[in-house]
DNA sequence: ATATTATCCTACTAATCCGATAGGAATAAC
DNA sequence: GTTATTCCTATCGGATTAGTAGGATAATAT
């Protein structure tokens, strides 16, 4: 199950994906998706610190998107808000940490199951860019 | 990112159905598996109640498989491990609950994906069973 | 200049979940 | 009756999650 954060993170990108290219404020955001105001001010500093977002500040200002919708791609934006898309740290292609329980990757049991997964997952948010949401 | 009760689960159910219908205790699983005994122990004790495995107590006694490896599936063992399959509990086929920022989940923009993320990870669990682990 | 509107930034908090442990009761084998 | 096992409830520290507080900073309009 992924975190509000990640999915207030997604409904926004989609939200100001529609706009096209107008400023959209915080406020008008959290009201229209009805997402925490504060809350969603953090999500939306990561996602300018991320790269994903520009911002404005002052009368009139607010968050645009940096890049082209289709080309903003869910396997980065989920990265960034929700973490490794493998569910063990074992298998993951961007945050690998070896098991502490396990001797050999090779021969675990679940090895192939994660990867499995992994790339099921992989091949979703591969083939999804911000556009498709919109 | 899966929790380590479901790994370690996965990783107890796969080392019993090795020993082919043979009394495992929880130490020796513990022990080959490196997984805390009593941690290790409450992990079977739900497995039990789920009706995967069944128990003997006292000497000689362990833990066994209730069915064939292959009838055990992974959609069944990981609802139980790890809960929802779906990443959002409003595209869950057994834990569904209603979003409470959302008016209409016909309309949401992350309903797509969601359900695609959703197949996709049921789609590997349903096409796996303990036996493809051993 | 000043008021207004907005983002920026750090810190904090309450609640929940996770991973693990404690300690004994119940049961079965020898 | 001793030993080996599961059974059960309760507890705990730490991490994470979801959200809040409060002010600093910057841009605009008047």
């Amino acid at each position: 199950m992924i975190s509000k954060k990640t999915k207030y993170g997604l409904k926004a990108l989609t939200y100001i994906a529609r706009q096209e290219g107008n400023m959209v404020p915080i406020a008008q955001i959290a009201e229209k998706e009805n997402i925490p105001h504060k809350f969603l001010e953090s999500i939306l500093l990561l996602l300018r610190k991320s790269g994903f977002l520009g911002s404005k500040k002052g009368k009139g200002g607010g968050y645009y998107l940096l890049k082209e919708a289709s080309e903003i791609y869910m396997t980065d934006v989920m990265r960034i808000l929700e973490g490794p898309i493998a569910p063990v740290a074992c298998v993951s292609l961007n945050y690998y940490e070896k098991c502490d329980d396990c001797d050999d990757e090779t021969t675990c049991s679940l090895n192939k199951l994660m990867i499995q997964v992994r790339d099921a997952n992989l091949n979703v948010f591969r083939n999804t860019t911000l556009e498709n949401l919109k």
